[in-house]
DNA sequence: CTGCATCCGTTACGATACTG
DNA sequence: CAGTATCGTAACGGATGCAG
């Protein structure tokens, strides 16, 4: 069960990228976790069709307007929504996940879903961390 | 190739859990894409040995000494990495990477090894994006 | 050596009001 | 309907100085 990463090889994978991908590859994972990216990939995937920009924003419950926007714009960037938008009245703008992003979904869900099948672990270090003096462990 | 998620499976891991887990859960996934704390956790892997709070420093390239106290806090309360203090003189703190951390790590490494494979893609994404016109489609 | 306290600029996010 | 503009709050993260 312990198959262990082979760091070597993941350094040697690392060092082929350039500075700038490098970067881009943080980037892009730490975007992943921002307060609404995974979620608003998630409804798009789920939906499995494309959705009004209204329609999203009702799935992803408790996102403000503004800060849905700026999310998908990034998706928008990264190549991970398509946005298309219809020259109609009133304005139709329909977002979808592309399959870079289905691909990429693909390797975040067994993280998820190990992190809530060993949710009891996480709950008993955080109820046993009070023990500890944060600072000093000096006597008095 | 297409495996596809069964969303309806994952909802209902979802709804299985407590408010108070499922917050936790997004606080666990939130977290390792923090700017440091996946860094912190390969290297603590990658040495597999407990390293002291300057040597770990000095492999976390860039990490100001605040930010990575705070980081190695959090894993701790996150029972994700061990911290022992020794009441030696000069002190001398050592941290460690748990088996739940390495646990963890295996599955985040796909999903980094697979972005790093995919990077040209995302390059490519990023430098046709600027044809679009991010905000009105309108003619003149 | 470890790491807390403070200052400070930047970014994230929400609420509200307004436009095509 | 789908944003943009503006405002205010809060959290992040670096730099520096100090303490045990």
């Amino acid at each position: 069960m312990k198959k262990s990463i082979d760091w070597a090889e993941a350094n040697a994978a690392c060092e082929a990228l350039t500075e700038q991908q490098d970067s881009l590859t943080r980037d892009i994972v730490t975007r992943l976790a921002e307060k609404w990216t995974l979620w608003a990939l998630a409804e798009l995937a789920e939906a499995d069709a494309p959705l009004r920009f209204s329609r999203l924003m009702e799935r992803v419950e408790g996102v403000s307007q503004k800060s849905l926007t700026k999310v998908l714009r990034q998706l928008e960037r990264d190549g991970l929504v398509t946005r298309a938008v219809f020259a109609e009245v009133p304005p139709r703008v329909e977002y979808a996940i592309t399959d870079l992003a289905l691909e990429m979904l693909e390797l975040v869900h067994p993280l998820w879903q190990w992190t809530t099948v060993n949710i009891a672990k996480f709950e008993a270090a955080h109820a046993t961390y009070d023990h500890e003096v944060p600072a000093r462990v000096k006597r008095a």
